[in-house]
Formats: C-alpha cells, sequence, structure tokens
DNA sequence: TCTCCTCGAGATCT
DNA sequence: CTCGAGGAGA
C-alpha cells in the first residue's frame, strides 16, 4: 500500500516545507481535500507560503431520476463546516485537487515535509491524490506529533491544540490551512528549544531515539541484568542454575524476572541450551504463530530433557515460590 | 550478534 | 501510524 511513499524520520531540518490539508472527513477512501496549505522555511526562515481552497469534486452515483450513474458533487458535511469554518458555497468554483497537485507538487518539490500527524493523515490524502495525477508524493515526512512524543513523553495529549497550549502560542483561527501550518510552525520550533534544552544538542537527542528504537528490534537479551548483589543464599534453587524465560509472565515484565534471577546469583539463557537448568513457561496465548501452545523453547526444553539433560520445564507460580515471592 | 517479523494498545487527523 | 512486547533464523 502506498508504495514509494516518503519515509517518517526523527529530525530537525532548517529548510522544508510545513504543510497542512483540510478534508471532508477522516476516510482516506470517501473524503475529499477542501484545502491545501503549505510554507517553505529555509534556513529556518519562512520564505513563501501556498494556499489553496479545493472544490471535492464529485461522486458517479446511481441517480434514481435519470436511471443511471451521473457525477454528483460531494458535499462538506456539517460537522466539518463547524469545525473549519469551510461551506460548500466557498469551494464551490474552486478548482478541482487534480488541478492544485501541479502547483503544489512544484512548490515543495523534494523537500521534507513537516506537518502534525502529517505521516498517518496528510500524507495519505496527497499521497492518494499525486498517484491519481500519475505523479509520486515520495518526499521524506518529519511528524511533529511524533517529535512531540519524544520530547514531551509526559504530555496526556500530543494534538496541535495541546501544544498550542503548552507553549502558550497566540492560535489565529484554527482548522484552516495557513493558521494550522503557522501553528505547526511555532510548535516546531519550540519542540526544537525544549529539545536543546533537555538534551543539550539536537545530537545527542536523534542518538537518544535511535538507541531507544533499535532497542525495540532487539530482544532483551540476559547481559542487558546486572546485579551488584555479593553475597547469595546458596541453597536457593536458582542459585547458579540458568534460567530462560518464554511467553509473557502475568505477574511481571521478563527484565523484571531475569533481575530476579541475577539478584539470586543466577544465569538467565537467551536461549533453551544444555546449559539451560529451567524454563519458565509465560503465557502464550498472545502469539498466534505458536502452533500447539508450546512455544520453540518449550519443544526444545522438552527434547533435551528426553536425551537426560536436567533441565526443568516450570510454571510463573513455580519460579515465585522457587524465588521467594509471594 | 545481527537482521527482520508480528501483534496489540494507544492516539491523532477532518 | 508508532512503539514496545515477544520471536525466528543465520
Amino acid at each position: 500500500m502506498r508504495e514509494g511513499k516518503g519515509k517518517s524520520i526523527i529530525e530537525f531540518p532548517e529548510n522544508y516545507c510545513i504543510v497542512d490539508v483540510e478534508t471532508t472527513g477522516l476516510d482516506f477512501e470517501y473524503c475529499r481535500i477542501i484545502e491545501l496549505s503549505a510554507l517553505k522555511i529555509i534556513g529556518n526562515k519562512i520564505v513563501d507560503s501556498f494556499s489553496a481552497l479545493v472544490n471535492p469534486g464529485t461522486w458517479n452515483i446511481y441517480n434514481d431520476e435519470i436511471g443511471d450513474f451521473a457525477p454528483t458533487q460531494i458535499l462538506i458535511p456539517d460537522f466539518v463546516t463547524e469545525l473549519t469554518g469551510i461551506t460548500n458555497d466557498m469551494v464551490k468554483d474552486k478548482p478541482i485537487i487534480k488541478d492544485i497537485i501541479p502547483v503544489f507538487s512544484e512548490f515543495i518539490s523534494d523537500s521534507i515535509l513537516i506537518g502534525h500527524n502529517i505521516v498517518a493523515f496528510d500524507s495519505n490524502f496527497l499521497y492518494d491524490d499525486f498517484y491519481k495525477s500519475g505523479k509520486l508524493l515520495s518526499n521524506t515526512l518529519v511528524d511533529t506529533m511524533r517529535l512531540s512524543r519524544w520530547i514531551l513523553p509526559d504530555l496526556d495529549h500530543h494534538r496541535l491544540s495541546d501544544l498550542a497550549a503548552y507553549y502558550h502560542i497566540d492560535v489565529f483561527g484554527t482548522h484552516r490551512g495557513l493558521p494550522d501550518c503557522n501553528t505547526t510552525f511555532e510548535v516546531y520550533n519550540q519542540l526544537k528549544n525544549t529539545c536543546i534544552a533537555n538534551f543539550g544538542n539536537i545530537g545527542s537527542f536523534l542518538s537518544y531515539v535511535k538507541s531507544r528504537l533499535s532497542k525495540t528490534y532487539y530482544a532483551l537479551r540476559s547481559k542487558d541484568i546486572k546485579t551488584d548483589k555479593k553475597d547469595f543464599d546458596v541453597s536457593n534453587p536458582l542459585y547458579h542454575s540458568v534460567c530462560v524465560f518464554t511467553g509473557t509472565l502475568e505477574k511481571m515484565t521478563r527484565r523484571e524476572a531475569m533481575q530476579i534471577v541475577k539478584d539470586l546469583g543466577g544465569e538467565c539463557g537467551d536461549s533453551v541450551t544444555k546449559k539451560t537448568n529451567y524454563l519458565v513457561l509465560g503465557n502464550n496465548d498472545f502469539c498466534k504463530t505458536i502452533k500447539g501452545g508450546k512455544s520453540n523453547k518449550q519443544k526444545k526444553a522438552e527434547k533435551l530433557k528426553l536425551e537426560g539433560i536436567d533441565i526443568n520445564v516450570i510454571s510463573e507460580s513455580v519460579f515465585y515460590e522457587m524465588a521467594g515471592i509471594e
């Protein structure tokens, strides 16, 4: 879907275009753009702007009176007019999107596009209309909502209005193309300021994000868990044992469970081997790829046990008993 | 150790 | 769409 669409990146470019679209609704298939706006920023300064009201065009739907399919004007729902102030009258003599795309395309050229929720919303409407005009929207995207979630993680919400309020940005008319572009521009600059204030510089922020994101690809490894304990209870069954987990634990995260093992003088393994002493079974229900209710780790553990290896497959509750946890 | 996959929860756009 | 959780295979 939407092949060749530009990538979403976490960055703070100095040259870019802020983009905002108003539409007849949220649905990509049935809704249409009614306003298309953009600001061109070079060296952090606004140097140009673009804004156009758009006639949403027509649907080819069955007309009872004519007894055939006929083009019917797509209307702006009342709640959208309420929200944006854009009426059917305002767009009725405006060009359709197909006639605006070439101008808009030339305006943005190949610059990075920045917008609030642009990755999941604006860019998809634009991509589809570009596509219908035989063009590919492949511009790289920077989403201020995504930036905001990294830079202001404690905020309850990251809507554009929330960020405008948080930064005390004066908003001149909301839910219209250019005003929203201007708000987004202000928000972007403030996010950059906060970023530098909190991380020292953009570079350390970017490497923080990068390391955090890459961790989502790398499963938790036993080497990530360290203990500062020295005096261990040598009678505890987990002492000097090698413990492996599979599935999701009910009472704690896997990281916490691994920490308990290490604190008791045990070791954790990332996979079941001949050195493994305990395999702790969590819940596998969520995992559709596991057939027959057994993970590969459990199958391997049972195979090794048949070969005479001293390996015990235990439940989560037995693990807590062994660890001395209520 | 590295690369890539899948799923669910949560949030935002008009 | 993003992120964090768990996973497979080489």
